[in-house]
DNA sequence: TGGATCAATGCCATTTTTGTATCGATGTTC
DNA sequence: GAACATCGATACAAAAATGGCATTGATCCA
């Protein structure tokens, strides 16, 4: 496997295209250099440099590859900073992570709560998917999660914040458009704009659950893992699209959202989770005005 | 600098919590991995470990380093599959990158036409935002990008598809917004939502720039990268902010949109761009459906 | 108190990397 | 066409890095 000193060998080429102004450029002699761009097309068994005595071009492999390299060894610069800072220890407020959705309605009026009863608590934003957010609860980047549980985690807390049906959406002219309850028999055969399995795990097995219990199996079009994408794709008439409630606060124009007829629902959860450990006073100010909203408004 | 070999070295331990096993995973023996956790330590000048003869913990800093370690190894991974994958040579279809702002309304109203227009091109649809799309068309990895320019890019070719203003957006019960038409003096003052600096750079220096030619000097209260996520904190109450005219499209519950008065107007600009290069014949049919977009439809 | 466990250190052998010198290929000039 | 310059690859030797064995020091347990 290559090493970090391997893609800087290999950036520096690439960029000059020449393997001597690359080496003066990495302080070495053009030789040991050679023989590096040559470990690392052996470990990778793939070409990514087509040399001459008198030029060097990247191969469509070694430009594919080149961002990738300088993306690694920018996160790598990026992890030993993030490494000093943690290590130096600063001060927090209350770091919270919140998905997109979770932007649409809950989190504004969270915040909008927050702000009214705590108005001393900086509070710092981060938006990332529920996968990344566990770990950033594990670590301590965040304080609080806003995100969607897929099994029990014990190191953290949690409570349910946000339980919401699935909703149909549908282009305007759609002839499902017109129905008051759409049920889900009514989906069979239909474009589906789907959710990725990669990005939006939680709502791609959501769905795949429902569809597996009722028998239907959709034309999935489109994976996508964000809803404002999947309402414009919906938009566009690619297909339908099964969507949390909370989107309808989008009020994305040229789409409608139905009700769907299904017993039991398919809800999605969104919690609020922290680590049980994390001795932040400010998750105690947050968890009260959570419960507050809990028992005086619904999704 | 490190190299991605000690960050094997200290996951094992991280996870393992001891010296012997985790060298035992690595097939080698305690010393040499004793010394290369204190070379990694050495190297970011960071303690990642406090150790006894006894127990093995995580600091914070090491805690907060694992999943950036993690990252790091499985990205190298992944880009190690990807460039074999390139060199294999895989046949394409037509990818289009795009960012979340075009998918509102400018691509669901692109993929109608093509839809309609051209029914066998196969559509790979990527949202990421216009820095990575500009990486992507060098490499090959997008055919076209939906995506703000930033300076002459020679290597690209590009057609203006949008030209929109940036509208003030308010929340509905806030002073601005029962006023026709705003203007920028109006926002002196003002608690603002801003544009992240990262990532969400062209917003960033846009709406920056207009501040700076009308001397006006408002009270950052958050960087946000995603509109409808701007929007949710406008609605929350958080202050007002600008967003381009698309996000009406969106007409998100509880934020009105308001023209502002300025002189000459600052305006968001979408281009769509591909390689000069790239001989994908689906290229030249996308560009015909776009210039019959251009002369019939405005934003 | 003695024995077991486990991370750190010392010393040495092996492997890897780098630099110098040279070779082979190619392009330019006369 | 020959001579020269340029530039990546290869050979050989020296320097640096890595890994293993043996040992030390600290801690825990019976």
């Amino acid at each position: 496997m290559f090493e970090l000193s391997h893609l800087r060998c290999f950036v520096a080429v690439a960029e000059e295209l020449h393997f001597g102004r690359a080496a003066a450029r990495l302080n070495l002699t053009q030789p040991p250099l050679s023989r590096q761009i040559q470990l690392l097309e052996h470990t990778l068994d793939v070409r990514l440099l087509d040399r001459t005595s008198r030029s060097v071009q990247l191969t469509r492999a070694g430009r594919s590859f080149l961002p990738e390299a300088r993306r690694l060894l920018r996160l790598a610069e990026g992890a030993a900073l993030a490494a000093r800072r943690t290590a130096s220890g600063e001060a927090g407020s209350l770091t919270l992570g919140f998905t997109a959705v979770s932007g649409y309605d809950f989190l504004p009026r969270l915040i909008k709560r927050l702000r009214a009863e705590a108005p001393d608590i900086d509070l710092v934003l981060k938006e990332m998917v529920s996968s990344d957010q566990f770990e950033a609860l594990a670590t301590g980047q965040i304080d609080v999660g806003l995100l969607r549980m897929t099994f029990n985690r014990h190191e953290l807390q949690a409570v349910s914040v946000v339980r919401e049906p699935l909703m149909l959406a549908a282009p305007e002219d759609h002839p499902l458009a017109g129905i008051e309850v759409v049920h889900l028999s009514d989906l069979a055969g239909q474009p589906f704009v789907a959710y990725s399995p990669y990005e939006a795990r939680y709502f791609y097995d959501l769905v795949a659950t429902l569809f597996a219990q009722s028998g239907l199996a959709p034309h999935y079009v489109q994976h996508i893992s964000q809803i404002h994408t999947i309402l414009g794709l919906v938009k566009a008439g690619l297909g339908v699209a099964l969507v949390p409630r909370a989107a309808r606060h989008l009020g994305f124009e040229g789409v409608v959202l139905k009700t769907v007829a299904m017993e039991p629902p398919a809800l999605a959860e969104l919690h609020a989770a922290w680590r049980a450990s994390n001795i932040n006073p400010a998750i105690a100010t947050l968890r009260r005005t959570l419960s507050r909203m809990e028992s005086t408004e619904s999704a």
